[in-house]
DNA sequence: ATGCCGGGCGAAGCCCGA
């Protein structure tokens, strides 16, 4: 069996106490986290290790960052999204989780959020995005087990936010952005959270203001892609919503799903 | 409510997030 569990922590500084006591109560395998807000020069490695993980990091100072724990030793690291050498955002890291046959290759994904829309910036994520799709062909054809994890800024529908009329012309929701996250899926990737459930109305991150955890006002956002191969060892797979409830929360909580061996 | 909170940077107030 092997967990595999995305977060976006929102600063590891900030962060370090909640995620090492995550890790320990959930029993997580590989941890991908994205926003730790963190030079590589900064990073709690010695924390990581001492609670037994390797770490793997690609860091940034002040902005996005991205970070692979793994109970595992990590094999081919990777670091950046390949096909824009000018892309000097810290927002792709790979690697192979090397656990035998139960093992599986990972991609830890802080994708562009793209508001204001239309602009810059949503150039940007819409480039992006075209960029992790040419990425994620190429991984596919390797024919293992992947899991593509990570803050996709991407609500794939309406049933994944609480009013749709409030995130209408939204960069998470422009069509343009969803049809390319259903491009990427339809590369043969399994939405593992959405496979395994129905419900509509399940988030994975509240904003800060205005009551939205208390209201549950929230919208579902990180997801756990999966190849066939991946797929096929695919046994459970939920959203820990604890973690958001607590004191000094990272906006986000930990998505996360179990592969068989 | 295109920033009400929260984090980084750096030491006041701006940039950024979704």
């Amino acid at each position: 069996m092997l967990k595999i569990a995305t977060w976006n922590v929102n600063s590891i500084k900030v962060r370090l106490g909640h995620v090492l006591e995550w890790l320990e109560t959930s029993e997580a395998d590989v941890l991908l986290m994205q926003e730790t807000k963190s030079t590589d020069e900064n990073f709690p490695r010695l924390e990581f290790e001492a609670a037994g993980y390797n770490i793997e990091v690609h860091g940034q100072r002040t902005y996005n960052g991205v970070a692979i724990a793994s109970k595992y030793p990590l094999e081919d690291v990777r670091v950046g999204l390949p096909g824009d050498p000018d892309d000097d955002h810290a927002r792709y890291i790979e690697a192979r989780v090397d656990a035998g046959d139960g093992g599986a290759r990972v991609g830890c994904i802080y994708l562009p959020n793209g508001n204001p829309s239309d602009g810059p910036k949503f150039d940007y994520k819409l480039a992006w995005m075209d960029r992790l799709e040419a990425h994620a062909k190429a991984l596919m054809t390797a024919e293992e087990a992947l899991v593509l994890g990570g803050d996709y800024n991407i609500i794939p529908a309406d049933e994944d936010c609480y009013d749709p009329a409030r995130w209408e012309g939204d960069a998470l929701t422009r069509p343009e952005s969803r049809a390319r996250f259903r491009r990427l899926v339809n590369l043969g990737f399994t939405e593992a959270w959405r496979a395994l459930h129905e419900q509509a109305h399940v988030y994975s991150f509240w904003d800060y203001q205005a009551g939205a955890w208390q209201k549950d006002n929230g919208v579902r956002i990180d997801h756990l892609l999966l190849s066939p191969q991946a797929a096929d060892r695919l046994t459970d797979c939920d959203i820990d919503k604890i973690p958001r409830g607590r004191p000094k929360a990272s906006d986000h909580t930990p998505v996360w799903c179990s592969l068989a061996a």
